[in-house]
DNA sequence: GTGGTCTAGACCACC
DNA sequence: GTGGTCTAGACCACC
């Protein structure tokens, strides 16, 4: 819960909620955090996260029911989908951006595989972050 | 030379020339286009060009000499220490991002590898673009 | 008994007695459910009952008699008042929206009459709920 | 451009948006006030306003292009949606409703045609607005 | 206690 | 000048 400065936290926290529907840890039914609450522990302000949460609802990833809070709900159908959509277009932008620097398709997996056992032996270098 | 509005222009237009340059297709001293022209021709506004051309030179990857132009200042060094910086944040961030989405470790070369395969017979396939 | 969250329930709860009376099914003296009873019924927070019926006094169509129930208690003058004032803002409203919509005082009666006709092959086709 | 109270002003600023577009008083390229312009002349908060134009963005009604404005971005199948949808969902709204008072398929023409006689000979007859 | 709307105003990014 | 983000805080509506 500590956001950078490279997206508006609106969207980090959006992203934050997608990530937890995709791997499975927030389900169908499941409440989340009220605004306040969000708000207070995330040290941000509650506009700020009711933006979030209100694009979520427009996301179909949440209903928010007045009164009693905000609930998780995506079909199967939706986690899927956006399992895989978020995979597909992390792919596509990887090897695109690869390419322009100039890398061949053949080369792009030699150069994951050696990243993957790098980070095997040193599984904490997480290096700069791009975007 | 046509921008999405994922990035502020400037940025894109950096961007652009970045890989030029990482990828050896304009090298020291090359000539490159007159800011009014590069306007002229993309269509932006001048001072959308001014700007990325002076952060550019902030940057030490041009040099702009009155009355004559702007050309490509980077030593092979600064060339190649951009492409190592620029593909060790990529890989970086999409090792994250695919961990992030509940992925090992040993299953993300597997994807990577069927994507390219994938790729490799329609190459076409750009897909949506992440960030 | 089933509610759209479009308006808060509690003012469903009292259009619905409302329309009740005007279409004459509930009349002077009836008996209607208790608050428990409705709540329970309708699988609604009885705290949200209890504003309706409260709601409802004060518009002077019920009256609750300690340790008896609720009952209607409007005069047959009320009655056909509250259905000509329904009928003319219903009416006023849906006008001044066609109106809006580009539509002349001509087009309308035609629209209304095509749609009537539609519905009386299929009556179960409810649409969408404006409002 | 004065709000009531019925709806959040947002809303109204949406809607009277759609109603121009659907009327085709606004069309695609049109450009709208800019966010403080429109603050200013009707004198509401520009975060408001800004609610309702990002909104609008989401809807697909308008984009927003930043420094420069925003502007009517409706294709003519939206167009013709738009007012196809409000008179749909206008339509069923009325006459659900004026069922729900008691009155049969076959009367309520004539109540329309009567009201509309009336406001033929007295057109500012606005009366009072439900909803 | 929960969310919804709105105002006031700062500061930033872009053109 | 244009929009974008965020904070602070009021007040309301609902449960």
């Amino acid at each position: 819960m500590d956001f950078d400065s490279s997206q508006p936290i609106y969207k980090q926290i959006i992203d934050y909620y997608k990530k937890q529907i995709v791997r499975g840890e927030l389900g169908p039914g499941d409440k989340i955090l009220s605004q306040r609450e969000y708000a207070e522990q995330a040290r941000v302000n509650p506009n700020t996260v009711q933006r979030a949460y209100r694009e979520m609802e427009a996301l179909q990833m949440v209903e928010t029911v007045r009164g009693q809070g905000t609930f998780i709900r995506v079909s199967e159908e939706t986690q899927k989908r956006l399992k895989r959509e978020m995979e597909e277009s992390l792919l596509a932008y990887f090897v695109k951006e690869m390419k322009s620097l100039g890398y061949e398709q053949d080369e792009i997996l030699g150069i994951v595989q050696r990243k993957l056992e790098a980070q095997g032996e040193d599984p904490e270098d997480d290096s700069i972050q791009k975007c």
